[in-house]
DNA sequence: GATGAATGAGATTTCATTCAT
DNA sequence: GATGAATGAAATCTCATTCAT
């Protein structure tokens, strides 16, 4: 194995992981190298050039997403003081911000949210930081204080997670049109005034 | 492939059955056919005595809980007239029903759910009965009637996906349990008062 | 991988065990395994129904070897003591027992003493053994006192691989003519009266 | 391939050789270029500049040993007339002299004499040559008459060969030891007087 | 003189499935 | 009803070697 050391290379290398991006995504973790370098007009070996094994670049692309996340959430974490007016509109930049990350490599997403077999992990940090935002707002008297906001950002994550797959990968919904149903229907609930 | 004709031919298929459950459960349609037989003290070629195939088996399960689900679903439009003075309880009822209907066969949820490649059709009929539901009840002017039913049907099924795999196969929450915290956080919201 | 449960099943292992005897024999450990299933009338996957992996077989060939070898040196140890008068025949004897047990299995014996990575192993076993021979002779007074029995266990060790090798095996000397010319050679000495 | 024109060519031919011959000797046929390569600080290709394939760099170097052995043969016997009074003396320092050989080019001893495949005919022409030596100190009436000398000429030589491999290379015996030892052990016999 | 990229050919191993009994 | 033995087809990975520069 080695590290690419011209342009050609590095374009081959590139093409070897945008491909096996799409392939685990579609197929799971059974896709096949043998696909993943006939759609790039490459030979088995040639995969062994850039990847130690398949397991490897599997890791590398759950990897890429978990470190996109991370810093999406640490500059989620440097968010300024709530503006006491509008934490509706706060919350739902958030989340729109949040959608945006998922919907920016969708091949990505699939693996990080649907295919490792370490996605729950994946899921509890998301929860995690979900959770650190909700108390805190909480704290602030913006919401009610009876509520388990470990249980509300489990639900938040789950219907991101879900929606994600639902709407916005398929290009169903905008990521601004998700974030303001969620908030409307999570701050407001649902009953009738 | 034969239909068993004696209680042992009924017994060892059942054993299959079950066992692939667990397996597919655990291990996903990658579980071996080979570990399936060894759990059930049979050998490989007593596997196809009963199912033609691996896909067959798999999809045997598949369709065991679609019917199940089906069978809820029916029993559930059977309902009678919402009781006017408690949506709460009411609705708390069905979703705790749900759960317990989740909770019932374990590893058939897990694969209806989770493991199916078609798992998209399933959820779409939970979310297409769920909705039906709801949307009789804002018809009846218990929900705001702004409510997109579609999609709140959508988030509370992925809520109810995500909780059963986290919380109430694990043992972590009972169906009762999820099913009030559910109600409360979507019908009244989290705004504090 | 499983225990052949059937004559049918004993004789295919068997005939496997025999022919990668006989190819590791030849080949060195790079023997393949295509072609011992081939020569065995079998396909590649009913190698595996008997051994778990190359690595298996080549070990069980090795152990087969080495326990053999046990075997003959503990019988060795076994050994009444010496009968005074006829050192030479009592040793031409053990040497005779030693290369007849190497020419009863000539691929395991060239397995275990040429092929095997760690056959410096089994020849400090044979050193050992006999050391230990020659030592209980030495003290007796049959031997020079200031012989080296280490050293002269290493010389009479080689000679019997490198004989064993070039002579018995293909069958050019006999386990008694060897015998004998090793004795009279090691204990009488070259120089000329 | 090419013969190198330039210094530097030269120089990575030589280093190609030097490390090959390292490589052959730790691991057997089976050492890769693409550590032998690595290890030279070049890359594959450059291998075949200089050598046409991997089978061949093996056979220069065997070949390199071969025609090493060949001269110490042809210098020994341009050897002149045996010292009567001290045969012991004569043969120690043959041995000597063929131990230093050995001990010169520990890896091509290594490669000649134990992972040449053909290490057989090898050990024929060094069988040959001592044999000669022993005929001639024979027919001088040094030694026994009754002696086969091609069998103690192959005794001799697989002595070498092992001490040369557990002792000399290992560098637990210098060459002159070695040399005392087997000619004291042959000449005089292990009798006790 | 040397390189980066790539390949052909093949080795081991796995697994669902079938044959013969 | 069940078994022991066996297979077809394929997947991952390795390595000596070549192409193009």
């Amino acid at each position: 194995m080695v590290k690419p050391n011209s342009e050609k290379g590095k374009a081959s290398r590139a093409r070897l992981l945008t491909i096996a991006a799409s392939e685990f995504a579609k197929r799971g973790y059974n896709a096949k190298i043998s696909d993943i370098v006939a759609a790039a007009g490459l030979t088995q070996p040639a995969f062994y050039l850039y990847f130690p094994s398949k397991e490897a670049v599997f890791e590398e692309l759950v990897q890429a997403f978990r470190s996109n996340l991370k810093i999406l959430i640490d500059s989620s974490l440097l968010d300024p003081g709530i503006e006491k007016e509008n934490v509706f509109e706060h919350i739902k930049t958030k989340l729109q911000m949040f959608f945006n990350f998922l919907a920016a490599e969708p091949d990505l997403t699939r693996i990080g949210l649907f295919v490792d077999p370490n996605r729950a992990q994946i899921r509890a940090d998301m929860v995690r930081m979900v959770r650190g935002n909700l108390v805190k707002e909480q704290q602030s008297g913006y919401f009610r204080s009876d509520l388990d906001m470990e249980f509300v950002a489990e639900c938040l994550v789950s219907m991101i997670e879900q929606l994600t797959e639902t709407r916005l990968l398929p290009g169903l919904s905008s990521a601004g049109h998700l974030a303001t149903q969620i908030v409307d229907l999570l701050l407001n609930g649902m009953i009738a005034e």
